[in-house]
DNA sequence: TGTACATCAGTGAACGCGCGTTCACTGATGTAC
DNA sequence: TGTACATCAGTGAACGCGCGTTCACTGATGTAC
């Protein structure tokens, strides 16, 4: 390993370019992500990293999709950690609340990154399988189809659920993180999580 | 007024300046706002900016104050279109959707300016009166203690009602504007919308 | 097994760019007397 | 009513900045024969 990356040819410069270009979005988000810099943390020349990518636009899309991995790897996470319950309908709940929890808890401790996840692209995505979050929203599908299944959620509620119930959380999110929300106090902003999180839930059950 | 513009002292140079950095944001959001291009719009030079605001930070700060009025306007303007109800109750939850689809409909129609209602500032906010949204909030807070007081909200709901209400409109619109939802179709876009403000309501009312 | 050569993946110097910001300044305004 | 002068609100030239990106290039690799 070591002696790969002595040597000429990387071996796996993409991945690193990518690797720190998302470190420096975790440290202050989307627009603290600079190519030359990126090239620089990992020793190679500025020029090599567009053997990789067009652009730094590009660069920041690879980035933005790093930064969605990690956001569903918390909320797989977080699901994770809790004990299964043996009713149907209660385990849907309980992992859907986890979701929302471990969704919430990785914005929180990653702004950068979470920003970076959400940024705003101008350009259309060009590959269908690159498509933003399809790995969260189908954690989030399935669970949706749980309570449903399992007669906690009436059918009519069933469409863009997956939206109706991201949203609130994207939301709450975001207006920690660009100040619209200013709340002393860990405690309350745990309480305003709480009250959001009810509605949802609430929202969703009844019709 | 005519005259004023052509004299040396413009007059109200920081009002000609947030406007004209308002119309960059509107039409390309706050990354836009540029201000050089701001005073070159309003045919001064770019120095004379300073004598009006700190630095280029505190001119988007102005621009992020005057995006955010404009959503109020929208906000209370859809308000306005509708006739009032006689049932208080049925008053207070038109008022609500009304507030709603004004919001969302801005969103839409204006993302560069909404973007920028909610754009990330690193800053402190330092003056008070200053503090974002808070016409729009008011505006929300009312509508809420009405719905409590006509009985249409169990009074478990009321608290931090605003942020679970507004969270969910605030989210879906960030998801259409950067590009998570890709929606074919301005139907589908509206049935979106549909499901998620049901799911709010259901949710405000419900325990 | 050895060699020729196309291809791949890097280098490093250079450029233009347009910005934000500072500087020393000057023209206009309004107030004190 | 007129003048002196402090203050206010502009000017225009200049700078540094660090970026993204292009260019012509070179070293390493792997495949054909």
């Amino acid at each position: 390993m070591r002696s790969r990356r002595d040597r000429y040819h990387h071996g796996d410069l993409r991945n690193a370019l990518v690797a720190a270009a998302t470190e420096l979005a975790r440290a202050g988000g989307p627009e603290a992500v600079v190519l030359r810099e990126a090239a620089r943390r990992v020793g190679v020349s500025a020029t090599a990293a567009y053997r990789h990518f067009d652009n730094r636009q590009d660069l920041l899309l690879a980035v933005k999709l790093a930064a969605q991995e990690r956001l569903a790897d918390a909320m797989a996470g977080a699901v994770a950690a809790g004990a299964a319950l043996s009713d149907r309908g209660e385990e849907a709940e309980r992992r859907l609340l986890a979701m929302a929890r471990g969704y919430i808890g990785f914005a929180l401790a990653e702004p950068g990154l979470y920003r970076s996840a959400f940024q705003h692209q101008d350009l259309p995505p060009k590959e269908p399988g690159r498509h933003p979050r399809a790995r969260s929203y189908a954690m989030l599908a399935e669970v949706l189809d749980e309570l449903l299944a399992a007669g906690r959620m009436p059918a009519s509620r069933r469409p863009y659920a997956e939206i109706a119930a991201w949203s609130p959380l994207h939301g709450l999110c975001l207006m920690f993180l660009d100040g619209s929300l200013a709340l002393p106090g860990d405690e309350q902003r745990d309480e305003v999580i709480e009250r959001v999180l009810d509605v949802v839930a609430a929202g969703l059950r009844h019709t």
